[in-house]
DNA sequence: CACAAAATTAAACAAACGTTTAAATTAAAC
DNA sequence: GTTTAATTTAAACGTTTGTTTAATTTTGTG
């Protein structure tokens, strides 16, 4: 057994079981197919987490952690324009959806198809107190007249929707823009580029209050 | 037997299929949860359709039909303006999308966590001709110097991206814009007004020539 | 080294899964 | 009315599922 393994089993079940469940869904991927490619025995996983649904809330609370705090500084940030700080998040999701993207598959499925009400509640709270942070960003662009009057959860639903289209349907959207030959993290990578310029740009039109019709 | 289950048995169980596959996923469904539903004999379905994974197949031919011929007829139009257009492609997809909402998640689940090569392909197909046609309109846009110079496939997707997010992460915008306690078809309704004030701004702001920097 | 706690294992558990069978019923055709 | 085909049924098929067991090995501590 390798040394990383052996130092923390955990947390390479955990990267598997994301593995799985981004591929194959939280109902698709069965225990074993996550024991057999962690290559630890079947049992481990409830020695570890207790059950396959608490191994996905333990998932969660993992990946999901480091975000809100960032979104908090930025928002209370008094030296940013609101212009500097919308280009900053579009930074910050695309960099940080590019690199997640089989957790961020994960979360897009799970919430709207899961029996489990503790994790519908689990992740909601967890987006809820992101958007939150958000939220604020553009209100604060809006009171300083530099935003103007639009809808503010929309936009934000805009910048995420588009975010999720491109790295849920991957395989959809490489075809259209014929660059299906490469692979995935190519894909990925150009994606980044396009989806800077394209947001910021669009976000600058949408937002900008000499816009207003 | 009620006369209209009676007429169209296959058609009953197609949308109880459609209700439990957006409720808990092609995995999470049970072929005995659909049959129990529907109120047929479990055997039904495989007389049917033959499998499970054929009466998913089945779903998706039958629900994803007529849009294309809606969208070929919308792009050889001659005498709606491309603004006309946009308006007309915002308003066809907010209906559509908000009268088959279950549909439309089975779609966006399915074709990223399917292990069927056999799906996946139907499924890209059926959106890859949707998304050539409404291409068309904004290409078009271009070459009469009404629109400017925008990522056309990227503003596909955040306007699909952004139908998407309100359909399928219903329980957390709902929340976050304070209209939880109402029930789901109020929450849609009032949506749709939304969305569509809200897309026909941004892409009025995203695609305007006027607005090239 | 000895001993207790933690980690790991193979095997078994009952329940649920998709699918098939073969018999029974209904409908259609002549 | 008889015969043939289509439909419907209950039961069983063999797998796979998530989880637990009880025995074994490894680890850390005095």
């Amino acid at each position: 057994m390798s040394l990383t393994e052996k130092v923390d089993k955990r947390a390479h079940i955990l990267s598997i079981a994301e593995e799985l469940f981004a591929e194959n869904g939280f109902d698709g991927a069965s225990v074993r197919d996550i024991a057999q490619r962690a290559n630890v025995n079947l049992a481990m996983i409830s020695y570890y987490f207790g059950s396959k649904e608490k191994l996905l809330e333990a998932l969660i609370e993992d990946r999901a952690g480091y975000t809100t705090g960032i979104l908090v500084e930025l928002a209370k940030n008094q030296t940013l324009t609101p212009w500097d700080k919308i280009d900053r998040l579009v930074e910050f999701y695309i960099e940080k959806i590019m690199n997640n993207y089989r957790f961020h598959c994960i979360m897009s499925q799970t919430y709207c198809q899961t029996r489990s009400t503790e994790i519908k509640e689990l992740i909601i709270n967890i987006k809820m107190r992101n958007l939150e942070e958000i939220k604020k960003v553009i209100s604060d662009g809006q009171k300083k007249k530099i935003f103007g009057k639009v809808d503010v959860e929309l936009t934000m639903a805009s910048v995420f929707g588009t975010l999720t289209q491109v790295v849920n349907s991957a395989a959809l959207y490489s075809r259209l823009m014929k660059i299906e030959e490469s692979d995935d993290a190519t894909y990925r990578k150009k994606m980044s580029t396009r989806l800077k310029t394209h947001l910021k740009q669009m976000l600058r039109a949408h937002l900008d209050i000499k816009n207003e019709e």
